[in-house]
DNA sequence: GCTCTGAATTCTGTATGCAATTTGGTTTTC
DNA sequence: GAAAACCAAATTGCATACAGAATTCAGAGC
């Protein structure tokens, strides 16, 4: 740690060894993702805190936090609940990240600069490698990533805020959503066009491709919904 | 208390007495909305608690809540500062504002009930009422009432949610942002037009309006941010 | 056998206590 | 006189403690 103290007075990242409260509210919110706390479950704050091996108050504090995220739900004098979601609210989800990505793609054609863009073209062709090697896990990281640094674009914090909170509210659903084989082919085919747009400027263009494939990302995971 | 128990079981609101943390979190937000707390001012828990008569471990969790909202910043080992905004940070909020009540104006015009719409026009003609008064407090308070009505009529919980959320952080910066005479006689004109266009349920006209008034918004507002 | 009742248990909500880090001011040093 | 070093007070971060509400479960009554 002597290195750190060596670094010059002004230096942009400081160490930050991170809170406890906020190494939880990372872990509780894999946890709720990758589908260990289904849907409906109470967050049973003795247990979850002795598996963690700490307290309740940062943990109670972790808590909060998701639930403004949207994660969880607070219910008076009974604690968290995992938040369930309808198919309507999925759809509604996608449909405000739809919109919200469409904004972003507009100004991601003024604003972006080449070395932005050429990072996003790495990413893709590292998905589709994914894809081709059939690694359904890394492509979907890496597809979440690329729509991230889509928004990123933009360079508009608000945006990339509010993007951000619906992503992680529809990770869980989409995460789940395994569409078969042809489908899977088509989202690559849109993302192929996606980058090419992006790279062209064409604004109009991949406002277009944008809009498709969200579209089609409602019809893709729809089924899955319908229990 | 009695009769809630005589209700039926599967009431829809129960009688939710509001636990500390929540009514905590609602005095903060409102305490840094009007300013009483300044950006940059670091949250001093142990005196906001004894103002409140409150522990601290109540206060701490409505202050994680804060930052999920982006109200306050977490700094580590030195707790919660008011979130300061840049003037290109709020003209990236208003823009996501827009974006949003467009995309909110679509739908509403599709999907609304006519009780709902007069809903909004009686909040709007006590609006005007209130500009005819100079009551501008109450003006400003019925104005935010009629737009997240409007972004609600849509019937996109994902949307009022992100769109509140907005709201919420640009609060404190259009409370203080006071339009002069004229201004203000414009603004009241183009919510003469929004419901105007949401009773006769003109889409492209709603749209219109609402993106006219919007970036007139940031025009009000930017004065006051270049201190 | 089923429902209702009530005590035992579990769990949440809040307060308090303690260690570790930060902060502000004073002294020391060059 | 300015900068570095240091010490004391204040403050954050986390754990523990305790009261009150909710849940569970056993037994009584029908």
């Amino acid at each position: 740690m002597a290195s750190a103290a060596d670094l010059p007075s002004g230096t942009p990242h400081r160490i930050e060894r991170q809170s406890l409260h906020e190494a939880i509210l990372t872990r509780l919110r894999d946890m709720i993702i990758e589908g260990d706390l289904t849907p409906g479950t109470r967050i049973n704050e003795g247990a979850i805190g002795a598996q963690f091996g700490v307290s309740r108050t940062p943990l109670r504090e972790a808590i909060k936090y998701l639930a403004s995220e949207g994660l969880v739900e607070l219910v008076p004098s009974r604690g968290a609940v995992v938040k369930k979601f309808t198919a309507k609210e999925v759809r509604d989800m996608l449909d405000v990240v739809r919109t919200l990505e469409e904004h972003a793609a507009v100004s991601a054609c003024a604003v972006a600069t080449d070395e932005a863009v050429a990072g996003i073209r790495a990413l893709h062709d590292e998905m589709v490698a994914a894809y081709e090697h059939g690694e359904r896990r890394t492509y979907y990281k890496l597809n979440q990533e690329i729509h991230t640094r889509l928004v990123e674009l933009a360079d508009n914090a608000a945006l990339s805020d509010v993007h951000a909170m619906l992503q992680t509210r529809l990770k869980r659903i989409r995460y789940v959503g395994h569409e078969g084989e042809e489908k899977w082919a088509k989202a690559v085919g849109e993302h192929v066009e996606m980058i090419e747009a992006l790279e062209a400027r064409d604004a109009d263009r991949l406002v277009d491709v944008v809009h498709r494939h969200l579209t089609k990302a409602w019809e893709r995971v729809k089924d899955s919904l319908e229990t």
